[in-house]
DNA sequence: TATGAATGAGGGTTCATTCAT
DNA sequence: CATGAATGAACCCTCATTCAT
């Protein structure tokens, strides 16, 4: 790779990680662009060489992070022997959870892009350096469930919502349930919700 | 009561349609308090006697309109003859989502909080000009009820929550699932989800 | 008049005489509202409360010059006996070549915009504090002259396109004529083209 | 040539070509050198290495522009038989101003430099790929006439400025007069003007 | 010669907040 | 209580210019 290139790539880089841990540290409304030129040492023209403005840079990071941590999760998915389809989706949910409740400044970043308008842009937007994305993985793993789903999508939808909402209330607020208690609940929960959506032959 | 006191009210009251009127339609973001006082038609420094900023407005709103929304829920609910605990719970979250949906400011401003972490504040506050809050209500209704349910408070949290997520997204977008579709799905997972929390004897 | 409408005043008039100054000083491109605010010794805000940007004062600044300079000139004329039409013209045209020969500031600022299309506007907004503008008062004096004259707008335009544009480029570069000597040549011009314009009966 | 060389023409052309767009288009003031070296497809330092920056291009753009207009007024007046001096520049005059009134781009950028101080620079400036220049012609044109004429430079700038800026608000205003009948009254007015300058034994 | 990524000063503009009236 | 003119820090963004390649 010539050095030029190189050093281009360094830069968007550098914005990228200093944007990330302010949007994180104190919120995307109160980090201006001065802020992030100055942590990621670069001069401020070189932020709008590479982004339209913040928004740019946030919606690039939140695909960016959320694929990111999905695909952690399929990864660590694959290193069990876990068979069920909706014991798997257990295991991604927990997986994901607890993730997010190690990083507390993550959460308050993807707060309420962790919903399904956003999200599914980045769950189809191909992962980094991968052929794949989460929708792929998605269906691929329904087809190899012996259990069949009607509306699947739906129900992605339904789960990925109470998960996001609910996870986000008890890691930040521990209310009106504690993080390792609202798992459990939620585990029901969505095990149930499941359930509904399982065709019967 | 005094001429100079009604004014007070008068004046407060403008303020508080501006914002809400401004939030709704452009965000609150790209609202600012000039903009509040040029719409309320009272001057700059008046907003300051009344409110600490823009935030300080904004949460009183949310109390103000999303307690306003489950009374008016709770009253149409007394109107009908429903008995069970459960269909009381469907009926008036089909009656919060239809309103949101006529409404879809509100749904803007609302958002992400509809959610329990700033909404509980607001159900647990009174209601003006009556001595019930919706908190108080969701007991008694379970007091009444044949059917008991462990786990209360968590059990209104998780549909809060689903509800709330969902709505957003089928409102806001219609996608997934639109809105009446969302209405149906969401039912079958309420249910299913209050199903686990009931107590057999 | 109340207090705080005096200093509003005061404000607006040291925002007008800084720009005028800077920008005859160092032309409009060269002059920020960073500059102007400085030299009015007001905040920065202070200027967006009067004016919509350089352009807009720079409008302001234009029509009362030039209008103010069209109403001494005529001020002075008032002070002669001269009766006829002609005259009256080539007084006018001298006294203002005069005054911008005393002011290349004011040259160099009105340059341009001493055409018709920006001045006329000028001509025709009402002078502060008295009820007549030029267009009046040319008007007035074509009805008083013996001698009248067909096209006579165009006849007008005409006249000051030549005198402005001669004017300027003898007043900054003394080229291709010194500025006295141009004054005969633009009197025996404008005398010329006002002939043509004759009604003979 | 070498093929170097042949290429450094070529890019100055392009920047050449790509300013007078961009100037005539929207503006000195609006276009950057941004601008100008992505219209020409070459890159900004190449820019510098050409020209001092954009008032440079533009000096450089009115010279060429304004020379070779009067150039093509003079070798269609070649194609008639036109033979008295007034004729001829009355000719001159109308041909100018048609060539601008279609292109209207290219009154707004010599706008205000269409007149003496600037122009005197280009009419000088020898014509590119030919040994003469419109000062050469214009005293030419005087030797050959049959009438004299007395101050023929100032009677030159006289024409020169009233055409211009009569021009200019005819052409982009269309007022106070349309352009076609702008041209009989200038016809007038200069005919009228020369007069003044005949030299009569 | 030619490039174009990087710079950073400085432009215009907004707006929460104050305070004399 | 109510006003609204005034503030000035802080924002976003542009762009002429440089310089290592």
């Amino acid at each position: 790779m010539k050095k030029t290139t190189y050093n281009k790539k360094q830069k968007i880089e550098k914005l990228l990680d200093a944007s990330f841990e302010l949007f994180t540290q104190q919120g995307i409304n109160k980090t201006s662009i001065s802020d992030i030129v100055e942590k990621a040492e670069v001069a401020k023209g070189t932020f709008y060489l590479y982004f339209k403005d913040k928004y740019d840079i946030k919606n690039k990071l939140i695909a960016h992070k959320t694929n990111q941590l999905f695909v952690r999760a399929y990864e660590a998915l694959n290193e069990t022997d876990i068979e069920m389809f909706e014991d798997k989706i257990i295991f991604i949910m927990n997986y994901v959870l607890d993730e997010l409740n190690k990083n507390k400044g993550l959460v308050m970043f993807v707060h309420k892009d962790l919903s399904w308008a956003v999200f599914r842009k980045a769950l189809e937007s191909p992962i980094e350096n991968s052929g794949v994305n989460f929708k792929e993985v998605y269906e691929e793993m329904l087809e190899k469930s012996k259990v069949k789903y009607k509306d699947s999508a739906i129900m992605l939808f339904l789960i990925i919502e109470i998960v996001g909402a609910c996870g986000y209330s008890a890691i930040i607020y521990e209310d009106p349930v504690p993080f390792e208690k609202l798992k459990n609940h939620l585990e029901n929960s969505v095990r149930s919700i499941m359930k509904q959506y399982e065709i019967k032959d």
